[in-house]
DNA sequence: TTCTTGTCACCTAGGTGTTAATAT
DNA sequence: ATATTAACACCTAGGTGACAAGAA
């Protein structure tokens, strides 16, 4: 059995409409995808992989009113052609059940790209879908026939908290705000704590830009359906 | 077959005489012990990992003569008792021969350390002492009696130019200066770019901190024996 | 006197959202 | 109008030798 890691920020997140940045480059998870894993063989071999898979067959589109004091999402169509259907194995597999069990299983390394022609291994999504990342499980089967028995041998675990609308850029002010929030490399962007006022901004940029930010996205905005 | 990397800067270093640094929290070795690996079985999987074995019995000693502006190795005695001969596993053993020789296998995890009660796994060396580190290739026998063949089952590789002197603190300067002049970890201690100048020095320092240390190691210091 | 330890400024390496410019 | 991109300030995380103070 499999039980999903910092479980109530997800749901935080859920409860949001969690988005998830796209780019060129590979962009990682916030939430990180983590595990703890229950009930392997110590001694025999796994690997661990995940795949996302479409949620449904719908594009979506962000609209925008009340002069960008809210915004909801609307369908806009049918999806676009799938993605290539790639898979992130966890780098350390394969490796034993015991050294999976004795800690947290951390899938950090994991990054996301809308670049359909991307050579670095990411998993390509459609910016604007939304996906339900999976997680699976593989037991390195030693017998000889074991492509046979490739049904049995695998295991998938799906956590519906964990779902998310890929962007290029975030849609929802408040998912921005609990990013930063709970993101320690958004540190930067906190405004929680006024000793660290003033600031450095770049040339052009707006003092008390957080502030003003925040005062776009009331708290009546209304949430992800 | 195995090639060590980088071996020009470690022949640099072992001409001058090499030290590495230890230190209680670990400390990586630089330059990195890297190396390219020929002829394995492809499918096989392997276990790599290094050892240090002491060159000699003897304790080392500092001596600095001239009002500091030289100094020279002097035997200090014979050895400190062994410290525990632990080893360094590469973290991604076991691996398949065709992942070990793809690529220039990196050891820059691996971490020396002075501290005979160290829980993190490093490697414990006693400072003022003279190490030969060893690199080691374990074939993972998949025969059940895999134990009766554990001779015939690995290979060991020695690069003498790799031998070092585990040290507290830098005894040569020259040591030092070729430290900040390659590992790109020690670029602030640089002061070939007059651009960079004048730098922030912490409260008390001294200006020109880097030419002052630099006049204190002449040329002409002898080079390590 | 020699050796060790802890703290520091200064780096490398890379993960954030912001922003302005561009593309659709 | 909406979506994407690239550059950027600002972080986390951690690897350097210098230095001062302490230990042997």
């Amino acid at each position: 059995s499999v039980q999903l890691e910092m479980k109530a920020l997800w749901d935080e997140f859920n409860q949001l409409g969690t988005e998830m940045i796209v780019t060129k480059a590979g962009r990682r998870m916030f939430p990180t995808f983590q595990v703890k894993i229950f009930g392997m063989d110590p001694m025999a071999d796994y690997m661990l992989l995940m795949d996302f898979v479409p949620v449904d067959d719908k594009r979506y589109r962000q609209v925008r009113r009340y002069a960008f004091h809210s915004s909801s999402w609307l369908v806009a169509g049918k999806a676009d052609p799938a993605t290539p259907g790639r898979v992130h194995y966890h780098p350390d597999s394969p490796a034993k059940g015991a050294q999976w069990m004795k800690q947290i299983v951390s899938f950090d390394k994991l990054k996301l790209t809308n670049n359909l022609l991307d050579d670095n291994g990411h998993i390509i999504l459609n910016s604007m879908h939304r996906y339900q990342p999976r997680f699976h499980v593989v037991y390195v089967d030693p017998r000889k026939d074991s492509e046979k028995y490739a049904e049995e041998n695998f295991k998938t675990f799906v956590f519906e908290e964990t779902r998310f609308t890929a962007v290029t850029a975030y849609q929802n002010h408040r998912i921005t705000q609990l990013k930063i929030a709970s993101n320690p490399f958004a540190k930067g962007f906190r405004d929680c704590d006024p000793e660290d006022w003033p600031r450095n901004h770049r040339p052009g940029a707006l003092p008390l830009m957080s502030a003003f930010a925040r005062s776009r996205n009331p708290v009546s905005s209304p949430a992800h359906q």
